[in-house]
DNA sequence: TCGTTTTGTAATATTTCTGTAACAGGGGTG
DNA sequence: CACCCCTGTTACAGAAATATTACAAAACGA
């Protein structure tokens, strides 16, 4: 009934950071920080509702961040930017982008706080654009949680699915056990890092020959490669 | 008696929809969005009492959503079309796709306001069309809510009814529970997600051998497919 | 109002999903 | 080679989710 939304928040100072995730963690929100773009590209950006950019950083810009999650991983994932500069070219940037919101620095927690709460509503009464990720004739479909091969439906249950999906959209890249865990296995539960392996080896079972594409390496932990 | 509208606005741009969905709500109706014709297609189109869509859109256009509705979900939803072009053209063929009106950006809220309370008196004295959804040798007729299965009446109840359409509507798609919970329930009833589960059970007995086309899947909810 | 129908809850049966344990193989290392 | 660590797989049992039934409360109509 009442969700608690997943908020990532990506910002270099770790004061403000601490400050956002402080605050919003006590309205209910779910909040994870990185200190970088790249830091921020290393998780599922997947399963979060919202995205907290700032718009500054040292390495990737936020406009950089977001116009990666946007065109390389396809995600739709409403962003509001933060940033300390005014300028309206920096709005017209951010918008391009597909920002949904957009906030001045110094703001006050109150209005970061209903600027998110609309931004999540919004994005409540919209469904959401078609999120399908195509590996050769393999497809996945994120909104409906659904696989097919050759349009023929693959029935995953729901740990195969997230476990598929987070190999995919992070494709090439080795994820060890303990980080799959942390990411699809909710926090209270505790399970040993073996039961990775028995889903993987479920999964695989179920997809046939892209089975191949999961790769497995000793002390690295798996990735999706075809 | 005073009964709200539900209206469900289809344009792309963001701007103009926060707009008017403030405006109209302010004007008592009860506003849904989306930002594409994709997304419109996603929800249960059957529920608004009317339709305000743009004819410029990226993807698909105004007019095509409208002929997907009239023809492929067989649906006589009032539609109003907003346009920035002004061509005869244009007016021909939104009214070929059988539009109830039509209105050139920019146009007052009042305008607006106006020609849509005139779409929906109108409505209110003429008879519907019949929106008639057949599955095989089954009939949904959404207007009388009746269902017959092979010209004999099935004796559904109301949410009984209600669950069936929705899935119907959504043919192929799993809805969760809570979906189903959120949309067939009013908000302030606050009842159990295993209520849907029984009505389900309810619905599948009186449908017969249809009852089998009710798809449930453990971790994501039921689905319609036949 | 009464009787009927509809709807919700609780209890129970059943199915599906998931975690653990156990075992088998692979590959490196002493 | 023998050993150990890590991985892949399978089987089983406990847990979770779902289906169904029975009953009570609420809503409805006459």
């Amino acid at each position: 009934m009442n969700e608690t939304y997943k908020i990532l928040i990506v910002d270099d100072e770790k004061d403000l950071c601490e400050i956002l995730q402080f605050n919003l963690a006590s309205e209910g929100f779910d909040i994870e920080v990185a200190y970088s773009g790249e830091e921020a590209l290393a998780k599922t950006i997947d399963r979060f509702d919202l995205l907290l950019l700032d718009v500054m950083m040292g390495g990737m810009s936020g406009f950089k961040l977001a116009d990666k999650i946007r065109k390389e991983l396809g995600l739709s994932v409403p962003i509001i930017f933060l940033t300390a500069r005014e300028t309206e070219n920096d709005m017209l940037t951010g918008f391009n982008v597909g920002a949904d919101d957009y906030l001045s620095k110094p703001f006050s927690i109150k209005e970061l706080v209903a600027r998110i709460r609309a931004v999540l509503r919004r994005g409540k009464s919209v469904e959401v654009k078609a999120k399908v990720i195509t590996i050769d004739s393999m497809e996945l479909d994120l909104n409906r949680k659904s696989v097919t091969i050759d349009r023929t439906p693959v029935l995953l249950t729901r740990k195969e699915f997230e476990i598929l999906s987070m190999l995919v959209l992070h494709k090439g890249k080795y994820l060890s056990r303990q980080e799959i865990l942390d990411r699809i296995w909710s926090d209270d539960v505790i399970v040993t890092e073996r039961n990775v392996d028995v889903n993987i080896a479920r999964l695989r079972k179920k997809i046939g020959e892209f089975g191949q594409c999961i790769k497995g390496r000793s002390g690295y932990g798996y990735c999706f490669e075809n």
